[in-house]
DNA sequence: AGACGTTGCGCC
DNA sequence: AAAGGGCGCAACGTCT
């Protein structure tokens, strides 16, 4: 172990106890609230900093992060500001070493340039694409020197009352439940300004993130340029500190769900995919049940033809056309909605060999190889890899299994599964977004949409209407049913907060969450079409930002309860583990003493979230959590 | 042969 | 009964 000091003429760096400790200097023990760590040479440098990004400390070097991060964790638990997470935090899990809380870097800028009117960058698309073109043209540039004041980002120097909400998330059990740094929303003022943005451009060139800076010299400075920034953001969102921490919370959540792995039962896939398709092919081809409805779905659909094999391929949707024009039935497509209105012998095979091969070429054998190791399942998740901030995965389709695969993930022996989900989020987002006090009233009911259909419709069994009409609603759909009508005469504020984010996509406008996530602008260029299209590209506009603000902030809220959770799971034993996450519902695996405990972790968790997120406005948003063995056992 | 776009369906 | 938001993935089909 080799440690020299990165700054000329500072010592302050002891190793020499072979344990690669590294004592950041007198003035920094113990005091160290924020750790810079930055690549270089072979190692990293790492340099305490202060709230807002000045050096706290002298610079050490360590060529070893995990055991420079592991003494400091243990010292002083500081903010680690680093570039990316998922760059830098999977070698320290697999060194054993555990952070409480981080900022990234590179997710705070993302947050930054989206908010002043930049396009989406995808988190990994770095990694991805930084060999092969480069289109994108590096902006970074100076970043403001000047502060605003106050702390933003991390701090809990931000203002007397704030107390560092990001804190919150990050560390302590509190939860205020105010808005941060302003007083609460006036429940009745028009919420316009917090869902409907306009571009309040910066002066100076936004970082790009597509390449990370480099040095500690150029990390130290865009840091502070984003301290600045955010505490500029916050006089008009004043939650946006929190969706900065909440974000790069998620960033060490989502690596250490993809290390610690989904519990999968091997035995019940195979069982599951046996029972369904027949025992596994020996070479890759069709399994016997499939290849069984391939050749039936032929015969019926193609009766002149004989002999080994299919005589069209049911995978081909060119096939599938053409084989029912021959028999005098005329497709747009092969959707199961529309193979559904056809009354042919054929429909119900195709149908079921459709969602057979489905599950097969997805799920199948195959998935199971490569995602699975030592009865784990290990995707990779992406925080804030789709636009509205929800999380993606880059592989294995972590969000995407099918309901019918939940039956394979148990709990290991002697644990149990705690699974939970926000029942009705987005609809309850909408209630507390709107201020609407109808629909407030109607989140204190554990099935809103029954409430809704009460006090809109008059009539509780007309439930599915009313889901049916608000969804609608929330995803834009025109037409205009008459639970829909009713919706909105007796919801007006709700249904108006939808139309307005609608007409303000519609214009080109941008649109934010309850957090400050900004919807990316349309293209300069997006209007200059034949009219019919630029009308069309309008109202695709207007259904995106209509549903950005709501899926969005129920992204906001989603990231928070994963950032109180892990928090809350880390305290209670390193054997409670979070291990999956689904837009609005979570999984934990710990010993079965630890049941109780954990069901409390995550109702506690989703509680500080709406309290966080949503502030003291009303709105019910119930968690059920319970111990299962298996996923399957979910409600 | 490989890149790319389309289709269709799994999840929320 | 069949229209609306966000994704990832695999196979097909076409283009290069």
């Amino acid at each position: 172990m080799r440690v020299v000091a990165g700054g000329a003429g500072n010592g302050g760096v002891t190793s020499g106890d072979g344990t690669g400790v590294v004592d950041a200097g007198a003035g920094a023990r113990g005091l160290a609230r924020w750790v810079l760590v930055a690549p270089a040479g072979a190692g990293f440098e790492l340099l305490p900093i202060d709230a807002v990004g000045q050096a706290a400390g002298e610079v050490t070097w360590v060529d070893d992060l995990a055991l420079g991060v592991s003494a400091l964790e243990r010292e002083a638990a500081p903010r680690w500001v680093w570039w990316r997470t998922a760059e830098v935090y999977p070698a320290l899990l697999e060194a054993g070493v555990r952070v409480q809380r981080c900022h990234d870097l590179a997710a705070a800028q993302n947050l930054l340039n989206t908010y002043e009117g930049a396009a989406f960058v995808p988190p990994q698309s770095v990694v991805r694409e930084s060999a092969g073109r480069s289109e994108q043209i590096s902006l970074f540039g100076d970043e403001p020197g000047s502060s605003a004041g106050g702390a933003g980002v991390v701090g809990t120097t931000g203002g007397p009352d704030t107390a560092g909400h990001e804190e919150e998330v990050g560390r302590t059990e509190s939860s205020g439940g105010r808005w941060v740094g302003t007083d609460g929303p006036d429940l009745d003022a028009p919420q316009d300004d917090l869902v409907l943005g306009s571009l309040v451009t910066e002066q100076t060139p936004l970082p790009s993130t597509r390449e990370a800076p480099q040095g500690l010299a150029e990390l130290q400075r865009l840091y502070a340029g984003q301290v600045a920034h955010v505490a500029r953001v916050r006089r008009t969102h004043p939650g946006f500190a929190l969706l900065v921490a909440a974000e790069s919370a998620a960033g060490l959540a989502a690596v250490e769900m993809g290390r610690a792995g989904l519990p999968w039962s091997v035995r019940i896939h195979d069982e599951v995919l046996t029972d369904l398709l027949g025992p596994r092919p020996q070479h890759h081809g069709r399994p016997p049940k499939l290849q069984a409805l391939a050749e039936e779905v032929s015969r019926l659909l193609v009766p002149g033809v004989t002999g080994p094999g299919p005589a069209m391929n049911p995978d081909s949707p060119g096939d599938v056309l053409k084989a029912f024009k021959r028999q005098g039935v005329l497709l747009t497509s092969t959707r199961a909605w529309e193979l559904k209105e056809v009354e042919h012998p054929a429909v119900a095979p195709l149908l079921r060999y459709k969602e057979l091969a489905r599950l097969h070429v997805a799920h199948g054998w195959s998935w199971q190889g490569q995602w699975v190791r030592n009865g784990r399942f290990h995707p990779e998740y992406v925080p804030g890899g789709v636009v509205t901030g929800r999380w993606a995965t880059s592989g294995g389709g972590a969000l995407q299994i099918p309901k019918v695969m939940r039956a394979c993930v148990v709990a290991e022996p002697g644990c149990v599964l705690v699974a939970a989900d926000a029942g009705q989020l987005e609809p309850r987002i909408l209630a507390a977004l709107s201020g609407d006090r109808g629909m407030l009233a109607a989140t204190a009911d554990a099935d809103m949409y029954t409430a809704l259909a009460r006090q809109a419709l008059g009539r509780p069994e007309a439930r599915n209407e009313a889901k049916i009409g608000l969804l609608a609603a929330m995803y834009g759909a025109r037409a205009n049913t008459p639970a829909m009508v009713a919706l909105r005469r007796r919801f007006p504020k709700a249904l108006e907060l939808l139309e307005r984010a609608a007409r303000t996509g519609e214009d080109g406008g941008i649109v934010r969450s309850v957090l400050g996530r900004t919807c990316p602008p349309p293209d300069p260029t997006w209007q200059d079409v034949p009219l019919e299209q630029a009308l069309a590209r309008s109202r695709a506009r207007g259904r995106f930002t209509r549903n950005f603000v709501i899926q969005a902030s129920a992204a906001d809220w989603a990231n928070a309860l994963v950032a109180g959770l892990r928090r809350r799971l880390s305290a209670l034993s390193p054997a409670a583990e979070l291990v999956f996450f689904q837009h609005d519902e979570v999984i934990v695996h710990v010993p079965a003493a630890l049941a109780e405990a954990a069901v409390q972790a995550v109702v506690d968790s989703g509680a500080e979230a709406t309290a966080l997120v949503l502030g003291d406005r009303g709105v019910r948003i119930p968690l059920a959590a319970a111990p299962i063995a298996s996923y399957a056992d979910k409600n």
